[in-house]
DNA sequence: AACGCGACTTGACCAAAGTCAAATCACTGG
DNA sequence: CCAGTGATTTGACTTTGGTCAAGTCGCGTT
């Protein structure tokens, strides 16, 4: 692997503290591969050999079940996933597919293992990790369960604004579809939504967003810390 | 604290492992109490002061925003709940309360986290512990998601008939209030839902149900393993 | 036995969200 | 420029689930 490509992986918290005899240990038996949007990663069921490090690009966790599938969360760089499975030595129960032309670091599951029971930085930052992905799908299920559709659109479009520079403007990062799925709708529904907004400020124009009524779309909203502070 | 119940505790994976001294450690700051059912232990947005383990009864977790409140989990003994926020030294992102009768054993989050620096059989159980609780809810999510009520209170039906021997009777261990909550439906749906089994082999008497035709139930439910074992 | 209370059920209605089909739009490769 | 493809939108309708109100049932108390 590249040196560069080192050291995106050590500066991510995961790799940081730990012993440097580790980490390159880690990096020998790591791949690093770079694959076109929409290829399917990894599937629900099967074996856990490798936690996958998301370095560029974007990747959608997501389900199956009857024949039904939804999106269960959007990983973004620097990001891993899958950590659960690989820790429990168990099979997935996510399917994962790139949604962009993505970079993934690979590492075999047992390596991780392996060095985990050596290294008790490595432990606590995987600690650190696991507990901010669990975290972080709590608050993906209260906005699912205590929100409807329209007011999960409209905290959506407010966290992105603010991420954005917060000055009134904003722009999808994803296409409609893929925002439907993530927001747990149709993609007709997600239309529908726009449209239940546009009295709040909510202009659409393509992937561009003006939000020229800020104060009503948050009154709608009703954002809560405990669900939309990422930082929390 | 009587040792009986320290003995309880060190019978736990999370406590198994680890280094006795490490372990009374613990044990000499962790107050152990029982509470009468209804009572709430911890509410969202307070900082995590103290693990929680559900040492008997049973304890449920639940989120409030808007005027909403909905259930994200049932605690069963013998668990922790609210492992991450201590971690992460962080606030509560789920409130608490008592189903039933409980004992609950606190140990202070400072002294979780001092120790899983110094021990490292502890924070590989903690590293274990936390990747369950991911898992779990991972399979609850998908549970809500690819699922209708009905079939989520058949697929509900099916686990725990197996869990009492599976000789087409079981009994329900929760009143259909809460049962309705967990399920993620209001109890006037459930009343519906147990009708639209009556088909399916069905019969409710109180909290005693016969499974008549199991086969039937089991076309409906369609139990995917991936959401439905709890040992997966 | 009569009462009262809480848990549960039922019915009528409403709201949210999915489905299916058709129309529109945007953009690409002749 | 124009057909063709895919994304998005719109409309009509269905399904799912929630709300409100009125029972009904079981059970302990008087």
């Amino acid at each position: 692997m590249r040196s560069e490509d080192q050291q995106v992986a050590r500066s991510l918290p995961l790799f940081a503290e730990m012993d440097d005899e580790h980490f390159d240990s880690l990096m020998k038996v790591a791949y690093l591969q770079t694959f076109p949007p929409q290829v399917q990663l990894i599937t629900e069921g099967e074996s856990a050999d490798f936690l996958h490090v998301v370095v560029a690009g974007a990747v959608e966790l997501f389900a199956r079940s009857n024949d039904r599938e939804t999106t269960m969360a959007l990983v973004q760089p620097v990001a891993t996933f899958i950590l659960a499975a690989v820790l429990k030595d168990a099979v997935y129960l996510m399917s994962a597919r790139t949604l962009a032309k993505s970079r993934i670091l690979l590492i075999p599951s047992e390596n991780i293992r392996a060095v985990m029971d050596r290294d008790a930085a490595f432990a606590r930052a995987m600690v650190d990790e696991l507990a901010s992905c669990y975290r972080a799908i709590v608050k993906a299920q209260k906005d699912l369960k205590l929100r409807t559709g329209v007011e999960r659109l409209a905290n959506y479009l407010l966290r992105h604004h603010l991420a954005q520079g917060g000055n009134g403007l904003l722009t999808l990062d994803t296409d409609k579809r893929s925002l439907a799925s993530m927001l747990g709708m149709t993609p007709e529904n997600l239309s529908r939504a726009f449209g239940a907004l546009r009295p709040y400020g909510v202009d659409v124009n393509g992937a561009e967003i003006r939000l020229t009524k800020l104060a009503e779309l948050e009154g709608l909203a009703k954002s809560n810390p405990l669900i939309d502070d990422p930082d929390i």
